[in-house]
DNA sequence: CGTTCTTTTGATGATGCTCAACTGGGGTGG
DNA sequence: CCACCCCAGTTGAGCATCATCAAAAGAACG
């Protein structure tokens, strides 16, 4: 199914992936990777792929092939729990890689879904890994991004099971403002790009909680909301609120 | 401060681990793999480690160098939240691996400790990664192990996002049971190696709460339970309230 | 056989959920 | 252009679940 298209041509470089010339190199797969080893990574990413808003990704249980990565956008990924209702168990910017939780059993474990028009590479897995062999920073640096993904969700575990809400919708806020200023985007004002809803479950919170959190927060100067723009007023005190050292009352 | 274990001994080879002599191969790290890779496999496999009841296999922040596969015996793995309390990430038994989280910073991420007297495999990462150059059959298992490790952690999140107490308690059960019968054990009977207080912090619940669930249970003739050893009399209706299709009034 | 730690059980209360009503913004069609 | 609708979000009241506090009972260990 992938668009095959000579490399040399000007134009199709709008459709075929460049890790080179994609400004998320730095955060992405590539990272830390020579020019030459660029190159050979450029050679086996598939193309790339327009997803619109509210459409998917893949879904659960749909065979594992790809990785992707995100080059532009948000998504969300949930699992549809046994009574019915999903739970969001992350929300993805640029940089970031999916699929992985799908190369244990060949199959997708959840859905993903943009949260916004967005754009992913998509990365052959078994021609990645292929590559690990002759490229053995790519091989570690890829273990490191999937430790990585196992330390998040040990975060959010530590979130649910130990964290009241207030604290909770804290660390979530300050979780977003950091990542943002890893893209070079200020810290301080953003869009949400999830409802009110998915806020919820992905902290373990019903919607009314969420919107409950965030007129208290903002009764209490700590942060300005209008809907789905937001910015953090005190990021110290929202930070001490996550670390559970500060209160709201 | 690890607890470090002295190295000097009698005799070396009774103490130097051997994957294919090992009864936990089938579920280990060398799953699948031949005669000849097993053997490459013992080549950087590092020694043997006993590591008595309640003592650390490691802690945080400690420098990473080794996963280690367990060998005989129970471990749990927690972080410490902000506030003091210990959340518990993780019980893990025989045939899986332990530190696969501290690849992304080279720091372990919480601590491991022994829920009874357990020996582990030393696996020098640097050198398994080396060796994934050379047997794709054994980076394409890790992959799979670290991959599975993801999900394990999503139904975690699950289960702490979305699940009551009861229900909780019940997809701990039933996980427990299936693993040991992965295992060659009984599925119906078998000792809770952890305390209830454990429990409760794998739950997000207290011991109060994870008491009177045993209770609970018990008067409605789903288990038994006499201290530690537990015995699931109607696996059928526990699997069904884990998945929130039956209730225990 | 006493000491200590773990577990059980009871009484009370707070946090966050449920149900319900209301608000406001954005889009559509008359 | 305005009326209307629809959906997301907000706010309020009451309640259920689970945490907290307290005390007793039972196991484990020297």
């Amino acid at each position: 199914m992938a668009i095959v298209l000579p490399i040399t041509t000007i134009n199709v470089s709008a459709l075929k992936a460049s890790c080179s010339a994609c400004s998320m190199h730095q955060l992405c797969l590539p990272m830390g990777l020579g020019e030459s080893d660029i190159h050979k990574l450029d050679q086996i990413i598939g193309r790339r792929r327009k997803v619109p808003k509210d459409t998917l990704l893949y879904r659960m249980d749909d065979p594992f092939t790809n990785l992707y990565a995100i080059r532009l956008g948000h998504f969300k990924t949930y699992q549809v729990s046994p009574s019915g209702d999903q739970l969001v168990t992350g929300f993805q910017m640029a940089g970031e890689l999916l699929g992985m939780d799908a190369i244990s059993t060949d199959r997708h474990h959840c859905d993903a879904m943009a949260l916004e028009d967005s754009e992913v590479c998509e990365i052959p897995f078994a021609r990645l890994e292929e590559l690990f062999g002759t490229i053995p920073a790519l091989l570690h640096h890829f273990h490191r991004m999937m430790s990585q993904e196992i330390t998040r969700e040990q975060s959010v575990m530590l979130l649910l099971g130990n964290m009241r809400a207030e604290q909770r919708f804290a660390a979530f806020l300050v979780n977003l403002s950091s990542r943002y200023a890893e893209r070079g985007y200020s810290p301080a004002i953003f869009q949400l790009r999830m409802s009110r809803e998915e806020i919820g479950n992905y902290l373990g919170l019903t919607i009314e909680s969420i919107s409950r959190l965030l007129s208290r927060l903002k009764k209490q100067g700590l942060i300005r909301v209008a809907n789905r723009e937001i910015e953090l007023l005190d990021p110290i005190r929202l930070r001490a609120m996550a670390a559970g050292t500060e209160f709201c009352d």
